[in-house]
DNA sequence: TGTATTTAGTTACAAATGTAACTATACTTC
DNA sequence: GAAGTATAGTTACATTTGTAACTAAATACA
């Protein structure tokens, strides 16, 4: 098992991979996004970057596609062609901005409302499952620590991708 | 911000992604593993499998593909490319078992062994970094529920995969 | 003006990853 | 010990994904 209860950064110069931070919640997302990634595609063909276009969509119609860039953190690409997928599928509409002729706003069709609304219960559905076995103080403690260390990554790889740009040819 | 301190699984109807717990794992997973990638890239030429493979022979000298596909969750094309791909870097060995010539045992070589040496002070850097914000109680709180939730979500997945397609071996 | 810069979004290409089929060896069981 | 099954690992193909270059429109500014 682990040298210690304390397994992460115990101020060790060693590393084991299975006590490393990062491969663990690596291991965690991988795990929940691979089985919400199976009920998306089997159920509604949708992969994880359509359902999150059509997640933001539902929630705040008429956002354009770099709202959906910042909300989301996926890059252009990613939402680009999410937002085809979606178009090609009938479950998303666009309407040119008419002050500014580069951006298009999005909303979701009737039908892409009616996949929003089969989708969502299924995914909270699955949220709950997996948080329903903590008692609440726990959850709200993790809730807690999460958004640190969101915050805390945020700053660290602003840092890293300053700093490290050009070490290597 | 959101709706309530008690963000996650609200016992509500309405999905906000930006307080989905599988989103906001995957936000984090993503900064810290972007993060981590560049490092690899640039100053060791590794990607994150690679590297993965790495810290796992480095740790137990002397595993076969296998092994390293159970202990990382990695599927075993992805292992046999890192390794194929340390191998042709010169970072890596393998040497066939005696009694079962399917298998092969792999160890890093000197070089190997060396870029071991250099990424693991970094790794664990940035995890300190990342980590050191928050105090030890925190901290080890957080540690309990990760794995909590990531033994949950391993039966989560098995309970959906298993309504349609394969079983997990 | 008009020229340069920025921004929204797309296209084209390259790298990575997953699925499935395949090879070779080992194991089981009759 | 032959025939079928299981396992370790690879190859081939299809998808996905990221990077970089591009188009078109807007903005800055000289």
């Amino acid at each position: 098992m682990s040298r210690s209860s304390v397994k992460i950064a115990a101020g060790d110069s060693e590393l084991r991979l299975g006590d490393f931070l990062p491969y663990r919640l690596s291991v965690l997302s991988n795990r929940i996004s691979r089985t919400l990634a199976r009920l998306y595609a089997q159920r509604f063909d949708l992969t994880i970057a359509q359902w999150r276009v059509l997640a933001v969509l539902g929630e705040s119609p008429g956002l354009c596609a770099d709202d959906i860039c910042r909300i989301t953190e996926m890059d252009k690409v990613t939402v680009s062609r999410a937002v085809h997928a979606l178009r090609a599928q009938g479950r998303l509409e666009r309407r040119r901005d008419g002050a500014d002729r580069r951006r298009s706003h999005l909303e979701l069709t009737v039908a892409g409302r009616d996949v929003y609304g089969r989708v969502v219960p299924l995914a909270l559905e699955l949220e709950r499952r997996l948080v329903s076995r903590l008692d609440s103080r726990d959850l709200l403690e993790f809730d807690r620590l999460l958004a640190r260390l969101t915050d805390l990554a945020g700053e660290l790889s602003d840092e890293y991708g300053s700093t490290a740009a050009e070490q290597r040819p």
